[in-house]
DNA sequence: TTGTACGCGTTATCAA
DNA sequence: TTGATAACGCGTACAA
């Protein structure tokens, strides 16, 4: 027993063929004829051979089939955030469709955890949100000509972006509220920075979170002065944690309170049924995202709905269009204004 | 300007030196003298070569830092399942600390989709439970001698597993239920196979899902005849229409109902609140995984918990050991009962 | 339809 | 500390 790895020659050599034509029988480029095709295959069945090496077949093709995808969190965290998920559905789709798959990567600094992008034998990348530590890696990676899309952030010069109108949706929220006659508004926002643990929002300057201060900004153009307090997370429970603080005091209570995510809207509604507020009689409630909340029932929520499938895919199909040799522009969806029946005028 | 990209073998040019010492500046695999790595590394930086092709590398290295993770359901769903995440979360852990990444993967025919477990660069290959269409290829990645593990599933002979107790397990929730007085249960499972759209279970030779019928098997030690509903999937609305169903006519109410995820158990604590029943006065439930499922509270679930992330990073760990050249062993971890609020004797 | 020849970019080994 | 050499395993012009 050899202790080697029989390889394509090897086959080629006990079928009688050469090597070319042992390949092309694996890869179907081009036409064999049949009792070649079979010697081929039977001498690769006698040797143990069960097709070309992938690792080798992407050296000389110069491609791996492979779409790295960078999150700026921990992994764990990312798939908690159904818009996360749904987002990946539609990233791995449209990069289906070439052939490729997705390999998780995680934006963090070395200490010898797994492969980074620069390490990492992929043919594009898609970044997740764009923060610090990502910056040089992200130099490297383009500098070798591989393509890379952000989604939702801002990775500079040049990075095709995928984005969304989250300023001017959650506007429009905003002044469907204010429409409605409330004027005692308090917001709740998604984190101002990784690792937050949870407060009330004293300035915007400390927010480094692009989606996070888009939408506040997007609020406060219609209620500047209302309070924020920005959860640690797109949680249910991050959503009641901050409405338990926001209804504590009867005598502050808002009549609306519009939060940056569908989950947190949850967890606010939750906090109001506690304090025994009917929704939407006597407080409002609004979201963002437009996601299916699990267990929410009999609830509809007046939300804002983003195409959180179609970013993915738009960010896949960007990368296919620039590994093909073409410019990727950047994209930007526009949201939609649902409303549901957790809003009402305030009560008099 | 030349179109090629620099390699190192031309940084070794520019700075005067063998490319096997440039190489090393990079890997840092052997000391080099301070003057030489500057050099190297001068010459890189006006070449504008920012290190190794990981493709080149993972030929030469016989290593690509890849790990499949293999699902055996469309990618979107595997990652509504909270369940699944931990165990990614323990898996992708384990695999780091190897400096490896996660290549995600769906065990599907080709139909032109993504990479197959035979054709991506993989060290080694994870599968989520194990059904039918993968095996042809599991036949080849293991001839390639490419360390394989299963989680929760049967790959067949010299295939390590990493399982659970699950009959144990949830004899045990059943017999508390026994316990507390109850003689009228009602079950409600995990789907029995893929794409089933949810329905009163008929025989348990209907079910290809091996967590779905063990389960089932230790509620039925303790409640032979206890009627069963198989959800559509472990989503708190699936548990929410299984419920209705089952308190949806008052005669036939169980006092107990015993769910196969905590998910599950959510959504028929949610029917049993909607049709005005008192758990666990009226009714009492337990569920199964141990998560914390976000918006539940005030209740604790009872329920088993399992070891979610050990699981995956038990995985993980085998993975690692074969690639050392150890050989790994099939893992069974076992889940322990905790007690909630959500159980209690029946009503007289 | 098949074979020849070569390069893909790196790194392990060993000798200097 | 550095350099020469030889794979790693494959795909693809191009010629036959």
């Amino acid at each position: 027993m050899s202790t080697r790895r029989a390889t394509i020659t090897d086959v080629a050599r006990e079928a009688g063929v050469s090597p070319s034509t042992a390949s092309v029988v694996f890869s179907g480029k081009t036409p064999v004829s049949d009792s070649t095709r079979q010697r081929v295959l039977d001498a690769a069945q006698a040797l143990g051979y069960t097709g070309p090496d992938p690792r080798a077949a992407s050296l000389r093709r110069g491609r791996s089939g492979i779409v790295g995808v960078v999150f700026e969190e921990h992994l764990g965290r990312a798939f908690q955030d159904p818009v996360k998920i749904l987002m990946m559905d539609g990233l791995t789709e449209s990069v289906a469709s070439m052939g490729a798959g997705l390999l998780l990567l995680q934006d963090q600094a070395e200490e010898g955890g797994g492969p980074s992008l620069t390490t990492a034998p992929v043919d594009a990348a898609v970044l997740v949100g764009c923060s610090g530590i990502l910056r040089e890696s992200l130099a490297a990676v383009r500098a070798r000509g591989i393509p890379v899309v952000v989604i939702e952030g801002d990775a500079g010069e040049g990075v095709p972006r995928v984005g969304l109108d989250n300023r001017e949706a959650q506007r429009q929220a905003a002044s469907h509220i204010r429409g409605l006659g409330h004027t005692r508004v308090a917001l709740v926002t998604l984190p101002v920075r990784s690792a937050w643990p949870g407060g009330w929002l004293e300035s915007v300057d400390d927010i480094t979170v692009d989606v996070t201060r888009d939408r506040l900004r997007g609020a406060r153009d219609v209620f500047p002065d209302a309070p924020a307090y920005a959860a640690a997370g797109s949680l249910i429970d991050e959503g009641l944690a901050a409405g338990r603080l926001i209804f504590a005091d009867p005598g502050m209570r808002p009549t609306a309170v519009i939060a940056q995510s569908d989950l947190l809207a949850a967890g606010v509604i939750r906090a109001a049924e506690e304090a025994g507020l009917q929704v939407p009689q006597d407080v409002s409630v609004t979201g963002f995202d437009g996601i299916v909340v699990d267990g929410l029932a009999p609830y509809e929520l007046t939300t804002i709905v983003q195409p959180t499938v179609e970013k993915g895919r738009a960010a896949g199909q960007a990368v296919v269009a620039m590994l093909r040799g073409e410019v990727a522009a950047s994209i930007d969806f526009t949201c939609e204004f649902r409303a549901g029946n957790t809003t009402a005028p305030p009560a008099e």
